[in-house]
DNA sequence: ATAATAGTTGACTGATTAGTCAATAAGAGT
DNA sequence: ACTCTTATTGACTAATCAGTCAACTATTAT
């Protein structure tokens, strides 16, 4: 039950955002009565911290492979961009709607307010970082990329991602994402004759 | 009053959130009444894509002056940036946070619950996009960048900033802005030697 | 002055909000 | 059978929410 909770309340606030999304509706959609929430949950701001922290564990093996050391390093980002592209257009079938990373609506909503979410928030911020930062410090030893302090490039290309996932969403178009391929080779600065900007 | 109403619903849901912005505390801080507020505006909807509308003119004379074309176009965006980069910091020290791109944070918060905020803020979006443009245009013109396609090259960048802008509201951290000039410059293409990437 | 218009007021509604709590049920270990 | 812990229930606050409305007051044009 409590992960049903963690699961009805991410898709909810995902979907529509953290501040219509009401413990009544998340209950109702979890199958639990108002009780059962805060016997699990001291209250809907912890709850939403710990349902981040649940998708982010969902997702962690996903990562993991995704950017396994075993792929080129330059086609782990082809293979997680496709990934989250492909995953967002299946739930546009479903929903309606480009949704974007849930970790930047909730955050970008939060973030002056609930000072536990926003941690959270950071913290699987840092953690997925992580996954860009392997990747470039693997492709600058391979001289792939000339990228000197790989974890200032990590930051600024997922925050690159993250700002065309928010536009995605915004505009509910998928093909802004799919295009993103492309200036992430200019934001890694592949040397790569014949990859030219956009 | 109609214009106290407009920046007292654009401060508070800059700061905090749209759906944490209730109708009572923008009357309070504009110090009107509520029906003052219906008598103006048919619902807090149609409000925010005033507030929005109004804020966009209030700044239009400075993007114009920002973005001119008597301006040299790599210039312009540093110009941008270093303006936005003061405001936002100006703006901490009065709040304590930083509060991102309203655009950004009412957009994607209402995206897919409120068509007519969000068609608002996509037009916005894109008057904003044509200064990016055009200063491209002007930046290939002159043979500083390699951009054959202008118009997607500037909704990259504008995606770009926006993201790093919602990072810098999510960690509270100015720098990251700062950091996005560098960043900006590998976007765009620059061709210029000692200007590596970070 | 008068009448029409534009703006303001405060009390009101009905729905929804997050969160509480004592009572109940289910399961497991003894 | 008994008990202790874990989980579930539904009715309950007290506050807040967006939005309404008839009455009231400026302002302005004639």
């Amino acid at each position: 039950m409590k992960e049903r909770l963690t699961d009805a309340a991410l898709d909810l606030m995902w979907e529509n955002s953290y501040g219509t999304t009401s413990v009544d509706a998340i209950c109702e959609r979890a199958g639990a009565k108002k009780g059962s929430f805060y016997y699990f949950f001291k209250s809907k701001s912890e709850l939403t911290a710990a349902a981040l922290e649940a998708e982010w564990n969902k997702n962690k093996a996903n990562m993991d492979a995704l950017f396994s050391p075993t792929v080129p390093p330059l086609e782990r980002f082809d293979h997680y961009f496709d990934y989250v592209h492909d995953r967002l257009a299946e739930l546009q079938k479903a929903c309606g709607s480009i949704l974007g990373c849930p970790l930047l609506s909730i955050g970008s909503e939060v973030s002056t307010q609930d000072q536990g979410v926003r941690a959270t928030v950071e913290r699987i911020w840092d953690r997925k970082i992580k996954y860009f930062e392997s990747a470039i410090r693997d492709a600058h030893a391979q001289g792939l990329i000339a990228a000197p302090d790989p974890e200032a490039k990590a930051r600024a290309l997922f925050a690159c991602y993250h700002g065309t996932l928010a536009q995605a969403r915004i505009q509910n178009d998928v093909e802004l994402i799919r295009d993103f391929k492309l200036v992430a080779r200019d934001v890694l600065g592949v040397k790569d004759a014949h990859a030219v900007s956009s």
